[in-house]
DNA sequence: TTATAAAAAGATATTTTTATCTTTTTTTTT
DNA sequence: AAAAAAAAAGATAAAAATATCTTTTTATAA
């Protein structure tokens, strides 16, 4: 569905709206550690995702990944659009490159609304909510037992 | 969504249907040809294809690739499955590992809808089903314009 | 103001997917 | 039986995605 990079960088982000604050920042380390991601990796993945503005970073000491209030509304949508681009509202289920309302492919008009709800979970549900679902019910990050 | 092997063995499928019958048969380059997919590339395909008896192939002149009935009963969900697996039924949209009923992702119930939907789609929709629509409606397999 | 801690940036490596090329086998026709 | 046509199989190559490593920049704290 998603490419790795993206679900790396939903992991992190939801990690890191849980384990930051206004005085405290996560580091690198730790988001790589509380969502089993390779470092490296998970390091180029927020690099992406401070510089297009969906966590912001502060170098040095103390330094780490942090978001501010416009950050936690940021909804999966908004993560995917930056890490997969727009495929997901572009392209056809069947990957014809002339399917469209005039010429649809065979089921361009069945897919229609599915397409339709799953757009609009993904940019329904924000960073926020799952902070306040993590609250209540239990879902994990990491790859660990249950 | 899937891969772009998935698409072209889901073109091709199309195709062999709409073009082959008892007596006549499709060659690999009339089908890569049609849906605009490199020849050698096809080729690979339309072995895996053939191997899985989603389609059926004889050698030697006039030989060519031919679909029986079964095969012309084959559902989009059968073709995404031989060759992508079965990761649409089985894996967590967000990628969550230990994403399931008890432990659920933060869109698990809600996508649940969504994903029976979606995969309900893709098994109803057979090649056949595609032959008829060809007849009335128009889609396109190659990348031609409109 | 120097040392240090952290992210940013850049370069490199590995793996997977996509694509291509070559040889072999099978079947039909002559 | 020989030639030819077609898919099957195997080997190789290119591109993209994933992963890793190294150097640079920035900011804090001692």
């Amino acid at each position: 569905m998603f490419s790795k990079s993206c679900e790396y960088a939903i992991k992190a982000m939801i990690f890191v709206a849980q384990k930051s604050d206004s005085d405290s920042k996560v580091g690198l380390k730790e988001i790589a550690e509380g969502t089993d991601t390779p470092v490296p990796f998970m390091a180029k993945i927020m690099q992406e995702l401070s510089k297009k503005k969906l966590v912001h970073s502060s170098k040095g000491p103390n330094g780490g990944f942090y978001m501010n209030k416009k950050n936690l509304k940021t909804s999966i949508a908004d993560i995917v659009l930056a890490t997969d681009g727009d495929g997901i509202y572009s392209k056809c289920v069947l990957g014809l490159k002339n399917c469209n309302e005039k010429t649809p492919c065979p089921v361009h008009h069945e897919y229609k609304d599915i397409k339709k709800k799953f757009i609009a979970m993904l940019e329904k549900n924000t960073i926020t909510d799952f902070n306040e679902k993590l609250m209540t019910k239990k879902f994990f990050l990491k790859n660990e037992e249950n």
